[in-house]
DNA sequence: GCATAATTCAAACAAACGTTTGATTGATAT
DNA sequence: ATATCAATCAAACGTTTGTTTGAATTATGC
């Protein structure tokens, strides 16, 4: 039965087929605990399938990252030109909410934040670099507006401080959880606001110059 | 040659050895990437002497936790049972500089932070149930103070907040690198209190009941 | 229909993995 | 010195890993 229920060609099915069980078992074992038997064996095709259509191992995670985080990376930068072509001064909350809302809409493949947290920790070096190249546009646009936006803070430490925020938004997601209610949507929205709030505080505050208060060591 | 550097029995030694080994490559590496065949060849010591001093590499990792996360765990805790001790009012500040602190010290071993960043991100549920009963005292009495310290803020917020912290923490440590030297002790210093500074203003926000600032859809 | 290319398949490959075994060495105490 | 226990060793165990192969199957162009 050669599944005529769609025109399309067999072998896209396949493909993505392969990704959505690599992006599933990817988030649930990591990746270096998934093997390619157990993506194929989830995504019912042949095990030499995942080594014809993506090269290896390797390739076939490129593309699950790929894949994940383009549409998310997209949002996030339309989101900040949206932001800038309509008016000069930007609020810090504007901003995160451009960053970090993304993660809490439901009209995205639901497992996208998990692989980010996933694979931002793996130890593997061409995968990181792979993370890394994905995300550096947006860490640069975004630590640039919010520059822009709290001119009081110094840029490097804006730049310490967004990664602060990076840290934080992946340890919560990683607490999201692979599966998703309708009504844990609003969890989601509630915890993602509350990162906002969050970062927005600690983005804004003021360097103390002068430290008078040491109290842990008399 | 039976090594007669010291009286100090020679199976003790190994069993360091392998610790320290265990623990360099497990930050390198990562968990599942690191090898007992790695480990025991890094040590100089026989493959089978893993698993006769720790019954199996998951016994080996839990006691390189172990022996990470205890000392850290108990500075924290010392320091905020004198913060509790010497004085009524705590402000956040303090609290988090008792909970962060220690990660710059170098009087302890360099490594400790990366290896929390390795693990707490591990996909093995046994490995990761070993690093959240290693650090729960710490968290609760930490969310405990800081619930204290921030009364205008409700428990629930607080340990959501304390969690954004963690994260920051743990993205933070991944970012200081397997080796220190001795003037990178001064950069680490200045980032983890760039963090408390972060986590103070993040912390002592008041979340804004009524949210009438909605920019990112026109 | 037929040739050609793309895709799927079962089977096997060498390599690396965690673990176990049984003999051998070292120290300890009587 | 001899018996006893702890520790180290080389070697092998059976699995599982990523990848490759060559034949079988399917789709595509004429």
């Amino acid at each position: 039965m050669p599944t005529p229920e769609s025109s399309k060609s067999a072998s896209a099915d396949t493909r993505e087929r392969i990704l959505d069980a690599a992006e599933l078992l990817l988030i649930e074992k990591g990746c270096g605990g998934t093997s390619l038997r157990a993506i194929a064996s989830s995504a019912n095709v042949n095990l030499a399938a995942t080594n014809y259509h993506f090269g290896g191992k390797e390739g076939l995670f490129a593309a699950v990252i790929h894949r994940c985080a383009r549409p998310i990376n997209e949002q996030r930068l339309a989101s900040l030109d949206m932001l800038e072509a309509q008016q000069s001064n930007i609020s810090t909350r504007e901003i995160l909410k451009a960053l970090l809302d993304p993660l809490a809409s439901n009209n995205l493949p639901e497992r996208l934040p998990a692989v980010m947290n996933r694979v931002t920790s793996e130890p593997d070096e061409n995968l990181r670099a792979i993370v890394q190249a994905e995300f550096s546009e947006v860490s640069s646009r975004f630590i640039a507006a919010l520059t822009r936006a709290i001119p009081q803070v110094e840029e490097e430490e804006i730049s310490l401080r967004f990664y602060f925020v990076i840290g934080s938004m992946l340890h919560l997601v990683g607490l999201f959880g692979p599966l998703t209610s309708a009504e844990d949507d609003n969890t989601r929205s509630q915890k993602i606001n509350a990162l906002v709030n969050f970062g927005v505080a600690g983005l804004e505050t003021e360097s103390p110059t002068n430290i008078h208060s040491q109290g842990t060591s008399e």
